[in-house]
DNA sequence: GTCTATAGGAGGATAGAC
DNA sequence: GTCTATCCTCCTATAGAC
């Protein structure tokens, strides 16, 4: 049995703590707009390593990819499994997914690495990752949750207006402007909170 | 009178189709993913002359900024005044200002220097001008076109969804994808061509 | 496995000619 | 008003030490 001291961490972990910074880096400042020294720092370890490790830049913007569409599609298969176990009807099984997605923001780099992603059709790589990623998406509503076209329409679009107001920061306007905070209310409901605290919580990251 | 040749274009005209330019590829690239010498490019004239004619790149974003919520508010405004000189009933305005919205992807570089603008929360300058802008349309279709707060986020959640998917061009799966194509059709009923057209001829914009 | 040093290239901005 | 030349910074990636 080799010597495993406090300090030393398994190369999962060193892998997985990477890509949690390079989530909330990339989420905040996108692809083009994050650097990989900004990454490194947040993840406390030398700017090349970071490089070496995923080979890349591009490389490790679409594991951060791949991770979020898994991390999402896989807590919405639960959803489903479990709305499908408790025998509930389409309209409650939807209010769950909605739900489930809000929960997401828990992790605010996920669905801001996942629009910053939305953005790039125009790149050749990232750009076909993050259609497929889309699609699945869709498909997993569309088939496994079953909505109607228009159903899976609506909350897709309601995620978008989602990621959009977190992405804009327009929680920065709560209480000062008066119709910010109805907006902000209508759209993010009960988690309210956890919105207007993530914003704290994740504001010093780059400092 | 000065000699005015056919070559010579007056500032205001220069100065626009700068703003052209740029708004295209900030579209495409966003506002990091983009250089002022692509926007030079495409504007027929040297780098150096596009950060001397507008003080640097950010504040030539900003304008591309002002210019799109300009644009976009105007022609809400527009859509408004027709619509209550025809008393037509909220459900129709709605319709009309949904159309005046997908009408808007005519010019692509409009809606995603938007989209880009509402990706950008964490920059001090253009992040408060995103705000600001993104505000000003939700009063205007809360006060001027009386949408009620829930409408309002639904036309909104739309609107971003559109956005999302011109940004993530997954009209590229149109026709090759059965749920892409499904889902493109929902979202851009009547603009299908246009929006399929539009990929092609802003494709080779910056070769 | 992780770091320091650094090469190499790109991009925004300035200086100055025409 | 518009260009050419160029500076200087910043960033990704590589080389090589420990």
């Amino acid at each position: 049995m080799s010597e495993i001291s406090a300090e030393r961490i398994s190369p999962g972990a060193r892998r997985e703590s990477i890509l949690a910074a390079a989530s909330r880096v990339f989420g905040e400042r996108g692809y083009f707009g994050a650097t990989t020294d900004q990454i490194a720092q947040a993840a406390g370890i030398s700017q090349p390593y970071v490089v070496r490790m995923f080979g890349g830049k591009e490389a490790l913007f679409l594991a951060v990819l791949a991770r979020a569409v898994d991390t999402l599609t896989r807590r919405f298969r639960e959803v489903i499994a479990e709305s499908e176990e408790a025998q509930e009807g389409p309209e409650e099984l939807h209010l769950r997914l909605a739900q489930a997605y809000a929960d997401l923001i828990e992790d605010r780099g996920l669905l801001l690495s996942l629009m910053h992603a939305f953005t790039m059709g125009h790149d050749p790589v990232i750009g076909q990752t993050a259609r497929d990623g889309f699609l699945e998406v869709y498909r997993l509503i569309r088939e496994q949750a079953h909505m109607s076209a228009e159903k899976a329409h609506d909350f897709l679009a309601g995620g978008m207006l989602f990621n959009t107001l977190v992405a804009l920061r327009l929680t920065d306007e709560y209480g000062v402007d008066a119709t910010a905070t109805e907006l902000i209310t209508v759209t993010f409901g009960t988690k309210l909170e956890t919105v207007l605290c993530a914003e704290d919580r994740t504001s010093g990251a780059l400092a």
